[in-house]
DNA sequence: AATGAATGAGCGTTCATTCAT
DNA sequence: TATGAATGAACGCTCATTCAT
């Protein structure tokens, strides 16, 4: 389904040499990033970090966010490959689906680039149209894995229910990589957390009941 | 009970004169960091802010990141006042104190600043010292709330668990921000992601079980 | 003669207030001229290392370079003091006088404030009409006193004589600071140097020939 | 001999082109320094004075000391230049070698930049360590030339004694700049001067007596 | 495809100076 | 007298970007 492995907005890079460049160029940026943040991610220190000159750094990437927009697609490109390999495993049942997707965001966050990566993708988020154009294709994303799986768990919730359900896991997911990621006071519950979380968010969908106000629309109906 | 309304590190500012500029700083330094991020908040853009020179900003702040640092005070300490608030309030039982501090913090982030505040400071955190400590501070003082409410509403559980529970509701409100916060898409659903959270996390609380390992010491005895 | 101790180009400082805070101020600035040089002679740090606040310095010396030139006046003043010291002393010879004044330059330089006040005034008399005033008067006055020993210890010798003689030993005393001075690497040779010096600036004195060529004018009529 | 013309601590400039821009930079850094004084040594001046802009004078040069000592070094080279061509005339007796560097040093102060850039150098080396270096250097190989002529025109003299009149040479030349330099008042009198000084510093030596105390270890013995 | 050279704007900070109190 | 507040220019330096080679 991919034609390429790096999907850019670059300009050159179409020959082999090229792509490799641009591997070079998107793996220095995305340690620059996780190292010391986007207020010091500078074309010099990423062409540094990738032993090339400021000068061929802009020839693959005539500007900043050029290169900022294809670096996020590439680490977002990560997680949704998660979420997809989840989804379509074939051994796993939902429940299990379920649990291991939460588990899996929770372990994630031992990694320095996850703890360290997504508060800077939020904080450009807000001031920044691609940015936040890359987290909500994310996060749909991956509450699109989610929001398959409420329905077959619970099937009496209105789809009102399951998006909101599906709305609360997410977000309650993505504060924990600040109290349990890497190098966090609280990593050393990382394991239990994720079991925590695991049981407690399959709980909420499989307890909750139907709405009276939100599916009275069918509901109402047979009553 | 408090004596002066600006803690601050700067060293000039103690006429009522230099008092009333050091609040035009701060506020206008908030501003411009909630609005356009920390990678745009120049010392500059602050003082222009501020309707004054960067000289006599300066004068107030010999560098930027004493200002900062103060600043992150300045914002921390308005949710510590929430918190306490809600602690101290005698109206109101454990049950209702929990909902409130998980309805209190989803909810205020229907504000521009809490929404665009915080992501600012967890990408601070991972590379500012300073900033680190005044979110860990921040987070110590909220999570002692929960602390203290968690033994209260369920007895039965060991120490241990209680910490891993406080943690757990913690560290799930702090995503919320991000889905249901200022402009972004989920807003509309905040009022009923607050009920959600507050009646989810409020269970875990209540219909945890006594973990057999943790709490062996005391309860084998007895057995 | 002198009607006051502080020799200002100040307008204030007329009360014995004002007297007490201009010595601190002259002095002050003396410390920090010679501890860091003229490039980082600042209003600001003169005022802390007097430990009063730049409007008062401002107030007693309305511009910087007021200041610099009262504090070359005052340091000049006590070089000019030795030198009028030794010329009034009735119980040395016109030999010994000439000695000492040779040694006392050359051994006062073994004061910190003398090894980096000179070239400090030096580089600034290049490029500062005030510091090039201030430094000719304390160079004439120097010269003033070895002019009028040339002639008795030597009285065969002419005006134009006398002059180039005066000027070269002035001019050969003035580099020792750089090569026996304070803290320098030549420290040791210090009083080893002002003897040979002595010795050896006398005899130039005392063993010139009267030339034909300048004193032509008077001694061709004799002839 | 030499292998490249301009010696830098620079870190681009390895082009034909670089090489032009570095000689531009240190000609317009000399200029600066020796028309307004290192007070006025600004990178902004000194991209003016070799127009170019400021980016790319940082380009070549990280750092104003980096800068500023390359500069030193361009300096003082040439003095060194001016010694070895003399030490090296086969030409020249002793004698003719020693009265020709006393003249050469005092006759090229009638050069604006001799004039004022030693004083700078003098003040520099009082607070900054890469001036002093250089000074040493300079000065170091200026008094190797006379170390090694003193004990050719004077073998009868101890090497305590040898190292003590070739300080104060040295020391004694140093301040003439000051005296009859360029367009100070004395200027007029620099080559009778430099006679002068030729002919008594070339008498100190030639007149020394061995001392007694320092030479007794080996001649005691023969007495 | 890659480099080095160059620009001009902007950074955080310090400066001499002025002014109100 | 003395202070603290304030200004605006300038400092050394870094930035994203462009361009010639």
């Amino acid at each position: 389904m991919k034609i390429t492995i790096v999907q850019t907005r670059h300009e050159k890079g179409n020959s082999s040499k090229g792509q490799e460049t641009l591997l070079k160029i998107l793996s220095a940026a995305r340690s620059v990033l996780v190292d010391v943040g986007y207020n010091a991610f500078t074309m010099r220190k990423i062409a540094e970090t990738a032993d090339m000159s400021i000068g061929n750094l802009s020839y693959y990437y005539k500007s900043k966010q050029l290169l900022l927009s294809d670096l996020l697609d590439a680490v977002i490109e990560r997680y949704l490959r998660i979420f997809d390999d989840i989804t379509r495993d074939k051994n796993l049942t939902d429940e299990q689906k379920m649990k291991q997707v939460i588990c899996s965001i929770i372990l994630d966050c031992e990694r320095k680039e996850t703890t360290h990566f997504f508060p800077e993708l939020w904080a450009l988020a807000n001031h920044n149209e691609e940015a936040a154009a890359g987290m909500d294709l994310l996060y749909e994303r991956a509450r699109s894995v989610i929001d398959r799986l409420i329905p077959r768990l619970n099937p009496s919730l209105s789809q009102d229910q399951c998006v909101l359900i599906s709305l609360f896991i997410s977000a309650s997911l993505e504060g924990q990589a600040m109290f349990v990621g890497y190098n966090k006071k609280g990593a050393h519950h990382r394991e239990a957390m994720a079991e925590l979380a695991a049981e407690t968010f399959l709980n909420v969908v499989l307890d909750a009941k139907p709405s009276q106000e939100t599916t009275s629309a069918s509901e109402a109906v047979r009553a």
